[in-house]
DNA sequence: CCAAGAAGTGAATCGCGGTTCACTACTTGG
DNA sequence: CCAAGTAGTGAACCGCGATTCACTTCTTGG
């Protein structure tokens, strides 16, 4: 046997790896999740369209990961917001600011995370990390509960509504409004999840 | 010319185009749109695939007058649940209730009407209906605004979380919780949007 | 430098369901 | 009953983009 995989290759394997991954996510912010074939992402990513099947079984596979690392970004940033420590009502006001910033600031890249049709093995991952945003903030609410911060209420049920609320709230109008529209609209969210959740305003 | 339209072919000409609609929307009903193709609708309507298009340019059009018809039902039928004369807090609850339990008791159905990745020119006309659904909440938020009945907000913006809280909370849960969980379920949710809406709780 | 084997390539293939259309079966007024 | 014209049929076609694979290029240890 002549050829071994050094730690060089690898490191190269890697960086296309990765490389390709990035320029997807760049593709799906730019044009969505439709405007993302495979033989696009490689010309992007300055390899072979056959190349890519050396890092990913198929395209579903490719595009889970792409969305898995992006939304885990935005989930560890509004989560990263809402342990500051603070009363529940400026703990919530800042968790709605951020995910609401980083859509409006994202608009093309927060509407193919959370709503645009995708590949059925695309919109699996996407069930798990609806799932992870509604867990982040049950154990907001759950805890708020249990300090008596918030008022009865089942956390996830709660914490659904707020996802929702979020999603359709801020993902729906795809034309951007301008900015002083959009700092009411952030405003009034707020308001409105302040509201919901039963927390008194700061 | 020998040949004229009569009203008997007509009726017969419509009533197959019926057919077709109301096998297409049970279908959906059963399997979701990914398990609808055109072949099916045909063979379930006891039609040949092709008479299909002689009533609809395309399967886009045939699925958006599915979702058309579909969707007014449901919104007619929370209007009228909210046009009902009372304090807003309980109107807020009879309309919840009323998308609540029609969702819960059709989940295929209400997850393809929300949710399901469909086809872009299926797509468009659930657009038209989400709107639709934003703005029967946002009517009876601004005049129970206007009323003094809730305190100042903006009713599009309560008006779209309110829709998206819904959808999420009850279509996200594909799998089907039991009678008792579905009403602690309801109930929650009617106190979770009764306390966004800033309506005191009857 | 060489042989062994892996990585990289991209044109050709393939699968699939929407759509078409040449044809048959009706319907109609005369 | 007939000619004119429409409704109904379903097998064949087609477009599209994911996937493949025979081939080329590169890397490695000896």
């Amino acid at each position: 046997m002549a050829y071994r995989r050094t730690a060089a290759v690898q490191e190269r394997l890697d960086a296309t790896r990765t490389r390709i991954v990035e320029t997807a996510h760049d593709l799906v912010a730019e044009h969505g999740y439709a405007g993302c074939s495979v033989a696009l992402v490689a010309e992007a990513a300055e390899v072979a369209t056959g190349s890519v099947y050396r890092h990913f079984p198929d395209k579903g596979a490719l595009f889970a990961e792409v969305f898995r690392t992006s939304t885990q970004r935005e989930v560890d940033a509004v989560a990263a917001a809402a342990a500051e420590p603070g009363p529940i009502a400026l703990r919530i006001r800042r968790a709605v600011e951020t995910f609401a910033h980083r859509a409006l600031a994202s608009p093309r890249l927060a509407y193919a995370l959370i709503a645009e049709p995708v590949d059925p093995r695309v919109e699996a991952e996407r069930l798990v990390f609806r799932r992870a945003w509604r867990d982040l903030f049950a154990a907001v609410v759950a805890a708020a509960v249990a300090d008596g911060e918030l008022p009865p209420q089942d956390p996830e049920v709660s914490a659904a509504a707020v996802v929702g609320a979020l999603a359709e709230a801020l993902v729906a109008p795809l034309s951007t409004p301008s900015a002083d529209s959009q700092t009411y609209l952030v405003a009034d969210l707020t308001a409105f999840v302040i509201r919901a959740l039963g927390a008194t305003q700061p």
